[in-house]
RNA sequence: CGGGGCGUAGCUCAGCCUGGUAGAGCGCCAGCUUUGGGAGCUGGAUGUCGCGUGUUCGAAUCACGCCGCCCCGACCA
């Protein structure tokens, strides 16, 4: 992508709205801009990200052998009714009528939904288990949305629907998706630390939130330090001893009653990115989401569910990947991989090999924002830090009468002057 | 919803107290110079001063009402 024909509105200083650092970074790098509160436009920097973060959910959701639906935004009320959710649920739920006066809803999650798909075409044990997900926007009315996308009313999420058996399957698939959630969380760079958490208004009496580790965290969170040598990007993780490791954010954490040893014991500051619940029979029973068990008779199946806060992600990435000049993305996660950077876009020989440069490393199947500007040199060098690519190539006239151009490692600040072609071994390796 | 604060140019803000019809820096446009870390000079464009009502000869400024946004609190991916 061509700087000079992107849409990248960056800002110098930022707006006065914006309190914590990925909000005020997200709106400085150009990725959001914020149409009423706790709802933003995705401009295109942004929106690369949250696809990037999407991709990755997909890709561990169906390793683990979820499968992909789409549910719509909105959703009958009917369907909350049947379930008892419609009261129970209150002013957070977005309530519309429609032009008939049917009473609808922008569903705040799926359970409802997912339910009615399963009762109207699973009926026999031998379908289960079943793992059925979907990446779509939610509404809740906030009360207060703040911090950005970190609380948005409209937000990005994931969720997952489990469907077993009995209460030993629904166990099995619930191990499933929390091995599956430290992997996702584990590609993006992120540490994220199983809790025990209260299952608040899902219901159910199994639950983990998946706290990630940042300075600028909204809960306070104490772990056993035990977590801090697990590798959860390995492949064989082991849940129940993950499981019995002791973690707790601030309100369920009593000094008093903690029995991990004070030496032992590490403070933090987490962010909420994902929480998981069994919920055993709450949906299916109101629902009559039943199946034929083994031995001929009708059972109601167990259930749980997975969510991801896609959006959220983004920001809460920001949080733990950012320095005093901008964002310092993960690879994974990157809007681009490289920024290649044009010093001189009127020197015929700094052009010719920018240019050279730019198709090479697509035709490497690299992701290049190449800034092709009639800009001063520190202009593109802030641009470039703001927006955090991990890697800078610059090419300028110094550089280029030696036949070699700069690669700069945008979170280590490490520079290395190479040749093209070394540049490209090591940008593909 | 309770408490606090803010709404003036695209962004950051001054002006409001003490009423006289709107400014700065950055950005934008044009030209010249400059060119390896947010350049310099010259010229130029850009505002329903959040909205409404009232007071007044006169309102960005004073009063009242409304709307929007931010921060602290309870809630959540």
């Amino acid at each position: 992508m061509r700087l000079s024909r992107y849409f990248l509105p960056v800002l110098k200083e930022a707006p006065a709205e914006a309190e914590i650092v990925s909000h005020r970074l997200m709106l400085r790098a150009g990725m959001i801009q914020q149409l009423a509160a706790g709802i933003y436009n995705w401009l295109p920097l942004g929106f690369r990200v949250l696809k990037k973060i999407e991709q990755i959910v997909r890709e561990e959701m169906d390793r683990a052998g979820a499968i992909e639906i789409l549910m719509p935004t909105i959703q009958p009320a009917d369907l909350w009714i049947e379930s008892g959710r419609y009261d129970a649920y209150g002013p957070e739920m977005l309530r519309i009528l429609d032009r008939h006066e049917r009473k609808m809803l922008y569903g705040p999650t799926n359970e409802e939904n997912v339910t009615d798909i399963f009762r109207r075409h699973v009926k026999s044990y031998r379908q289960l288990p079943l793992n059925l997900y979907h990446i779509q926007w939610k509404f809740r009315d906030e009360i207060r949305p703040r911090f950005g996308v970190m609380r948005g009313r409209e937000f990005l999420m994931k969720d997952a629907y489990s469907f077993d058996l009995d209460a030993e399957g629904a166990r099995r698939s619930y191990d499933a998706m929390f091995v599956a959630y430290l992997r996702t969380f584990a590609r993006m760079g992120l540490t994220a630390i199983p809790m025990q958490a209260e299952s608040g208004p899902i219901g159910g009496n199994m639950s983990h939130e998946f706290q990630i580790l940042a300075q600028t965290g909204e809960s306070h969170v104490y772990y056993d330090r035990a977590f801090e040598e697990i590798d959860f990007s390995a492949a064989d993780l082991d849940v129940d001893r993950l499981k019995s490791l002791y973690a707790a954010t601030d309100d369920k954490h009593d000094p008093a009653r903690c029995p991990v040893p004070a030496e032992r014991l590490r403070a933090g500051r987490g962010i909420e990115v994902g929480h998981i619940f069994y919920f055993g029979t709450k949906y299916s029973k109101p629902m009559g989401a039943t199946v034929t068990g083994p031995d001929g008779r009708e059972v109601e199946v167990e259930m749980g569910s997975y969510g991801i806060g896609v959006s959220r992600l983004v920001g809460a990435i920001i949080e733990a990947y950012h320095d005093e000049h901008g964002i310092t993305w993960p690879r994974p996660v990157a809007p681009f991989e490289v920024g290649l950077v044009n010093l001189r876009p009127d020197d015929s020989a700094c052009a010719a090999m920018a240019e050279d440069l730019y198709r090479r490393l697509q035709a490497a199947g690299i992701e290049v924002l190449y800034d092709d500007r009639d800009e001063r040199a520190g202009v593109k060098f802030a641009t470039m830090d703001l927006i955090g690519l991990p890697f800078q190539v610059t090419v300028g006239p110094r550089g280029v009468k030696e036949g070699k151009v700069e690669l700069k490692e945008r979170r280590s600040g490490a520079r290395s002057e190479l040749a093209p072609e070394s540049l490209l071994d090591r940008l593909t390796s």
